[in-house]
RNA sequence: GCCCUGGUGGUGGAAUUGGUAGACACGCAGGACUUAAAAUCCUGUGAGCAGUAAUGUUCGUGCGGGUUCAAGUCCCGCCCGGGGUACCA
């Protein structure tokens, strides 16, 4: 039984953690009592970016952090009970753990993938190969590679005999793009860039290349897809899997460049449509490209301008169409036209062969392509016998295509591949869109590599040398030219042996074998010892979020068939089962904000657009939904005080004003979540921002403006504010470190004061007193200004106010979202457990609803399971103490508790448990109706209980009931089916599907027994209005329907 | 954009295989007990219409179509929320 391993954050154990925890703590205290021997342990994922970033920002270890932290995870979890057994405990930042990950690292260095055995083989025994015959005839995952013979490979200096085996190794170095920001010197995680610039600061941020290891997991593309067949996790997880793996089948084909030597070699899965490639596109990045283009000034720019985009703002944004033509050409083998080479930004490096041929007429984002640039179009396919097929459907006839004209498109596709392959200009091809895994983190909070550098070539150091432990360093800033902050320890950086690597390894390197150190935690010799992992063999149920979909589990998943080649687990697979949970999410607190320059040009659109178009009016303002408007008046002299007022309209509202909002001109702003997406259509993204606040800023729909400073103290100590009893603003300095540590204005803030809570004034003094140390020079040179007359605070407009700041805030609301400490949303399980106790707390979040599905974190029934324990409790004890009879149960109470253990016990195994709770509630409530108090009922529920409230549960089983030992490992329940059997039903009758009657029968009854009665029924004789009945559908033991 | 996932009363949700939609809770309203509060218990509670009432009847599972004796469930087309998208973990 395992729960994906926590990674310790500073917030704590939030509600959404023990969601699963709680899930599989329940199936394993279930299972233990069907008596099975259960391992159930838990660790931590230690390593990681957010204490690094605290280390940063506050100078304290990352390792002392991640201690504190685990201690409270510790703490948290210890409250609400879960039976982990802590003496197998795993933490990936100890060194006795990541010894063996570094060990694991070593063994992927030396081994390589054999495609002929499908298996995973040590390096030397291809060192062997080569120097007997050279490369030739290996057959190996492996990247591009230049044939050698033995002559070559024995006459090749150890470096170049190094070189040529890196392109072979499981575990290799190349060079990759990393997001780089050179003002911040460090390189950025993807989520720490937004929109091409830096999240903290807004730098610019760019590609840059840098050696990497990375491990050769597409060696194993095609075993991980096939293992999804063999193991039990939810369709749709294995088909994120399968996209992510992305295997497809084509050709590749090559295409001759004019004039030159090179062929550019594309891949495509529509071999068919060659016919109609009017053009190729190259990556940007291509390495062709700079050999080529003679239109030298437009290509380079365009390369800058892809420099910039993410490789997701690349693929997402299709909208806009964008590429260079690099003034080459190349010939197309079939029709041998001459046809153009371009670059764009759609077509990435890391994918295929980083070239395509651009077929227009059967390719969307082609054929977008083609016609923004004036590109030709040739239809090939005749779509006509397939109405309704779109252009990327494979349907049609050939036609305009030579030799395969009248072919369907999958015979074409199937001849094609054949004649490519005689004509010597490719070959039939199956691509993986998977690429191997990125390994190297320019990081310090990290597993270090086990490696030092000789004629700048990689060596594994010596088992014995394991584990290679984290240096201590002055800093824990990077370094500033891109390597790690572990280069600035030189003492450890330079070996007798040469310099050691300063990379760190991903997250994943320690998370993706830490199952198997569960099985055998203390052992000094091996990863995992031999006797431990064929008694425990794999995970039977395996609980965790939906977002390791595919990150954590095809990485562990990979590793684990590498383990298995090596002869080192039982197993293919890891996870037999696998439960995703939902998320538990958080209400966040937002603010959203947009420059009045944009307010004015919505305005206009509003007017003009809007009003008139009944589709949006329709989608927005009906279904209650009402939305807020901002009336404003818009003259080139915005000022604060001229918003006016703020309504909340609905359809009917907004319809009778159309006319003065049109006549009047004035500015009507939408500001409601949904009403934002059209102010962005309106206006398109960036002109309109949000950011998410600190939850407790807003208290009953009003914003605290003390907890608003708290949340940004150095925007409004800093800051001059400007109030006049309708409006409330502030300028917002950017944090952006220059010389003198001067900060740069960007824009203002406004809050409509009836949205505020002023009840709070001592930010007023705090402000004040923080300001006085500062030059007043700053304060002058603010836009806006308050002062203080005499005892009494009055905000007057500064006189030197003349500019209007840029941004104004609209409104704050609230969504529903992942809950992170970025997000200001996190509710921790520390203060229900105190209020209500455990078991209840465990018991709501499985009343929640279903495990796999996400929800926000509201309390509203917690008061619900909380009655519903002290209920059951009553059930043993009396106003005047413990009540338990030794009397025999009745039929009923019988019934009461083997419904009850035919429910839970159904339902544990399809890890329904919100239906458990609400089972338990309805035989509590039965049982109460029945005045049963009877031991031989009362401990076969306890037993049942346990899993879902062991507290409770053994408090009743050892003081109530009397019982020795611990309810733990009591035996469960056994049912007796014969306590259930009924003779009789009470049929629904329905009358054309609707039920009007109810009609008790025997069971055994067959429809001509059936029929005349139900005919004969008064209520159906009323619908029958005396016709005869169409039809009669009889369903034993669950429905009549009579047709009319 | 692409992939995945969800949408049912005022709220969380139930309906396991196409067979009585709204179980079980929360909330709300009314009542009992109590000096009072807490705790506990009882009754009602999807919406509309008719009826003093029992009850009857129509509508109703995001929207629009379809299949079926029967659709929350299956099919087609949309809309909206959430997650992932390769360096957050």
């Amino acid at each position: 039984m395992l729960d994906m391993f926590p990674y310790p954050s500073g917030a704590g154990l939030h509600v959404g953690h023990p969601l699963g925890y709680i899930a599989s703590d329940i199936y394993s205290r279930y299972k233990r009592l069907k008596g099975y021997n259960v391992l159930h342990p838990m660790g931590f994922d230690a390593f990681g970016l957010p204490a690094e970033q605290y280390a940063i920002q506050t100078g304290q270890h990352p390792a002392h952090t991640t201690e504190v932290n685990i201690a409270r995870y510790k703490e948290q979890l210890d409250a609400i009970g879960f039976d982990y057994d802590w003496s197998r405990e795993v933490r990936t930042s100890d060194p006795k753990y990541y010894k063996f990950t570094q060990w694991i690292f070593i063994q992927l260095f030396h081994s390589w993938y054999n495609t002929e055995l499908q298996k995973a083989q040590p390096i030397e025994d291809l060192v062997k190969v080569f120097a007997k015959e050279g490369n030739t005839q290996v057959k190996a995952a492996s990247g591009k590679v230049e044939t050698f013979t033995a002559t070559d490979w024995n006459s090749y200096t150890e470096k170049q005999q190094q070189e040529a085996l890196m392109d072979y190794r499981l575990a290799y170095l190349k060079y990759a793009d990393v997001n780089w920001c050179p003002a911040l010197g460090t390189v950025l995680a993807n989520d720490e860039v937004k929109d091409g610039v830096s999240e903290r600061g807004g730098h610019p941020v760019i590609k840059k290349s840098m050696r990497q290891w990375f491990l050769r997991i597409t060696a194993y593309a095609q075993r991980l897809l096939d293992g999804l067949d063999t193991v039990d996790f939810a369709e749709s997880l294995k088909e994120q899997q399968r996209n992510w793996v992305g295997r497809s089948e084509g050709a590749s084909v090559f295409f001759k460049i004019d004039g030159r030597e090179e062929s550019i070699e594309v891949f495509t899965t529509r071999p068919d449509t060659i016919f109609g490639a009017t053009f190729l596109v190259l990556a940007p990045e291509h390495p062709l490209v700079a050999e080529i283009t003679t239109n030298h000034k437009e290509v380079a720019e365009y390369q800058t301008y892809v420099q910039s985009r993410s490789e997701r703002d690349r693929q997402a944004d299709v909208k806009t169409v964008s590429g260079a033509f690099t003034g080459a050409y190349a010939h197309n083998p079939f029709t041998g036209e001459e046809i153009p080479i371009w670059i764009a930004e759609y077509v990435l490096m890391g994918y295929g062969t980083g070239a395509i041929m651009a077929v227009p007429s059967d390719d969307d984002r082609d054929n977008a392509f083609a016609t923004k640039f004036g590109l030709q179009i040739i239809e090939v396919i005749d779509k006509s016998d397939y109405p309704g097929a779109t252009r990327s459907d494979k349907l049609g006839k050939m036609i305009n295509s030579g030799f395969l004209d009248g072919m369907e498109v999958p015979a074409a596709i199937t001849l094609m591949c054949q004649k490519v392959d005689e004509m010597c200009i490719g070959q039939g091809k199956i691509n993986y869109r998977m690429r191997d895994a990125g390994f190297s983190r320019q990081r310090y909070w990290g597993e270090p590599f086990p490696v030092t550098y000789k004629d700048d070539m990689p060596y594994t150091l010596p088992e014995s040398a394991l584990p290679v432990e984290l240096p201590e360093v002055d800093s824990f800033k990077p370094t500033g030219d891109g390597d790690s902050p572990l280069a600035r320890n030189t003492e450890w950086l330079n070996t007798p042996d040469g310099p050691r690597e300063t990379d760190t390894m991903p997250g994943y390197a320690g998370s993706s074998w830490y199952f198997l150190r569960y099985m055998d935690p203390h052992n000094d010799d091996f990863f995992v010892g031999n006797d431990a992992v064929n008694y425990w063999q794999d995970v039977d149920l395996y609980t965790g979020g939906a977002e390791h979909a595919v990150g954590h589990l095809l990485y562990s998943r990979f590793w684990h068939k590498f383990f298995y080649d090596k002869g080192w687990v039982p197993t293919q697979e890891p996870y037999k089962k696998l439960v995703n949970q939902g998320m538990i999410q958080g209400v966040s607190e937002k603010i959203n904000f947009i420059t009045i320059e944009d307010l004015k040009r919505v305005g206009d659109k509003i007017i003009n657009e809007v009003l008139e178009d009944p589709n949006i009016i329709k989608n927005n303002i009906v279904n209650n939904n009402l939305f807020y408007i901002l009336v404003s008046q818009c003259t080139n002299n915005v000022k604060v005080k001229q918003v006016i007022e703020a309504l909340r309209i609905n359809a009917d509202l907004l319809n009778s004003i159309k006319d003065e909002i049109k006549s009047n001109r004035v500015t009507r702003l939408f500001f409601d979540s949904k009403i934002k997406i059209d102010v962005l259509s309106l206006l398109g993204e960036n002109h309109i921002g949000s950011q998410n606040i600190d939850l407790t800023i807003v208290e009953n729909g009003k914003t605290s403006i003390s907890k608003l400073i708290a949340h940004w103290p150095f925007i409004f100590r800093n800051s001059a504010s400007y109030f006049d009893g309708n409006i409330f603003s502030v300028p917002i300095y950017q944090q952006i470190p220059g010389p003198k540590d001067n900060y740069v204005t960007r824009s203002g803030v406004y809050f409509e004061v009836s949205s505020l809570d002023f009840s709070d004034s001592s930010w007023i003094s705090d402000t004040l007193s923080y300001r006085s140390k500062y030059d007043t020079e700053q304060i002058l040179n603010s836009e806006l200004d308050f002062r203080i007359e005499d005892e009494t605070y009055e905000f007057q407009p500064s006189k030197s106010s003349s500019i209007a700041p840029k941004v104004m805030l609209i409104n704050t609301f609230s969504e529903v979202e992942k809950m992170s400490k970025s997000k200001f949303n996190v509710v921790n399980p520390d203060e229900i457990i105190a209020k209500y106790g455990a078991d209840t707390f465990r018991m709501y979040e499985m009343f929640l609803g279903p495990i796999e599905q996400s929800k926000p974190w509201i309390t509203n029934g917690l008061d619900g399971v909380h009655k519903f324990l002290r209920k059951f409790w009553r059930l043993f004890y009396s106003e005047g103490g413990l009540d338990i009879t030794d009397e025999a149960p009745t039929k009923d109470e019988l019934k009461v508790l083997h419904k009850t253990i035919k429910k839970i016990q159904d339902d544990i195994e399809r890890l329904s448990f919100n239906t458990c709770i609400s089972a338990f509630m309805i035989a509590t409530n039965e049982l109460t109706d029945l005045k049963c108090r009877k031991r031989a009922i009362l401990k076969e529920l306890t037993i049942l209980l346990a899993p879902f409230a062991p507290h409770i549960a053994e408090e009743l089983w050892q003081n109530a009931l009397g019982e020795k030992g611990t309810v733990v490992y009591a035996p469960f329940p056994k049912f007796d089916e014969s306590v259930l059997v009924e003779s009789n039903f009470n049929y629904p009758v329905s009358i054309n599907g609707k039920v009007r009657v109810t009609i008790d029968f025997p069971l055994d009854y067959t429809q001509d027994q059936v029929q005349p009665e139900v005919l004969a029924n008064e209520q159906v004789q009323r619908w029958l209005e005396g016709k005869e009945p169409k039809k009669f559908i009889f369903v034993k033991g669950r429905i009549i329907n009579v047709v009319v």
